[in-house]
DNA sequence: TCATGTGAAAGCCTTCACAGCG
DNA sequence: CGCTGTGAAGGCTTTCACATGA
């Protein structure tokens, strides 16, 4: 694998792979970098650097989608599914084991957990919730990576060493509140509070940025 | 106001703010840039940046909490409390109306769409629901400048003409879709699909960055 | 003495611009 | 000829490092 490929590469390959996903189901079997950048809300230049990384040679007519997909695929997609937790059965991880169940087919939701007697034990879209005492073992036995966080912000605050000690790799935050976790956990952030304040902002400075 | 405030520091005012809310009801008055910084997972120096563009004199013992939380309220909070809609009443767009109800008062939600005739007329979390067909009319009349897009991905992409019509000022994407809107409108993309593929590449991924 | 405020340097990401190839 | 692939330039963001002030 290319080395140095930089997160917000990541993040755009995630894009245009749904894009190139909608495509495979047409006829269309080349697109180009300028009609691909145009779909994604990107500039061409930034479409071909991102698929650089990718090897994957494009020619007159643009790329193949399917060899762009292919070799998108590599790179989000190993080649064993990667288990999934999910900390924090309210609303929103509610909402949010609804929308992933199913939906990557290599990322699957094994377990929930949550504190509230009332949900443990019973399965919500899909997937059991356990009390969150039993986080370390159950993690441990489902082969989890990866968890998301969907619980109040006082309460990630204490989960932190737990997360290191259950050998987690990787943490999709949606408590408002920092983690502080070793750089080998890659954490990454979805503060809707903040987007919605910096929408706000914006929304009411005359001089608009980008 | 400063004119030149980048979007990034924007986004960590709100997290400044949720610290120092949170600190204005403890007894301690005054806080260190390295403090700040530690607990919102940025850097000193990065802190005191971003503070400066709020031109809030720090001192030896560091910054008088009551004087920066005025001050970045100040720049988030516009005088007026300012309208929010909300589209696509579905499991996310149900979690964020009870997220959102009533946590910022200077945010308000006025109203929430949808197509399906089962939810319009209720009142969900707070909000009532309105047909989108009435989008228009009915922005205009609550005033709203903001709007979020809770809607399945194919679902947005005829909205952007209404909602440039309708005088939209800021949008609230989570909808896995591109959307085309003048620079004039602020669009804050989450994108949660990307958020999770992004951690589990990096979850993969023997060199950590970041 | 110790923390802020800030020029200057460094690093990262995007865009330009064009050589090269199908 | 038009589009890709990519060095080089440009712009933005972060970090360094230290003068300044309480």
């Amino acid at each position: 694998m290319h080395p140095d490929v930089s997160q917000k590469t990541v993040g755009r390959w995630s894009l245009y792979r749904r894009l190139l996903d909608a495509l495979s189901r047409t006829e269309q079997r080349y697109i180009l970098s300028s009609d691909l950048a145009r779909r994604s809300g990107v500039t061409a230049s930034q479409a071909r650097r991102d698929l650089m990384h990718l090897e994957v040679a494009g020619g007159a007519r643009g790329y193949e989608v399917q060899a762009l997909l292919r070799a998108i695929n590599a790179q989000l997609a190993p080649a064993e599914p990667q288990a999934v937790a999910l900390i924090g059965v309210g609303n929103l991880g509610r909402a949010l084991l609804s929308y992933f169940q199913g939906r990557r087919p290599t990322l699957q939701l094994v377990a929930a957990f949550d504190i509230d007697p009332h949900k443990i034990g019973r399965v919500i879209h899909g997937c059991r919730c356990y009390p969150l005492d039993e986080l370390e073992a159950i993690l441990e036995r489902e082969a989890a990576r990866i968890v998301i966080l969907t619980l109040p912000g006082e309460a990630v605050a204490t989960l932190g060493p737990r997360l290191i000690k259950a050998g987690i790799r990787a943490v999709l935050n949606f408590a408002p509140s920092h983690l502080d976790l070793p750089p080998s956990i890659h954490v990454e952030d979805v503060d809707i509070t903040m987007s919605l304040e910096k929408a706000a902002f914006f929304a009411a400075t005359q001089e608009q940025r980008s």
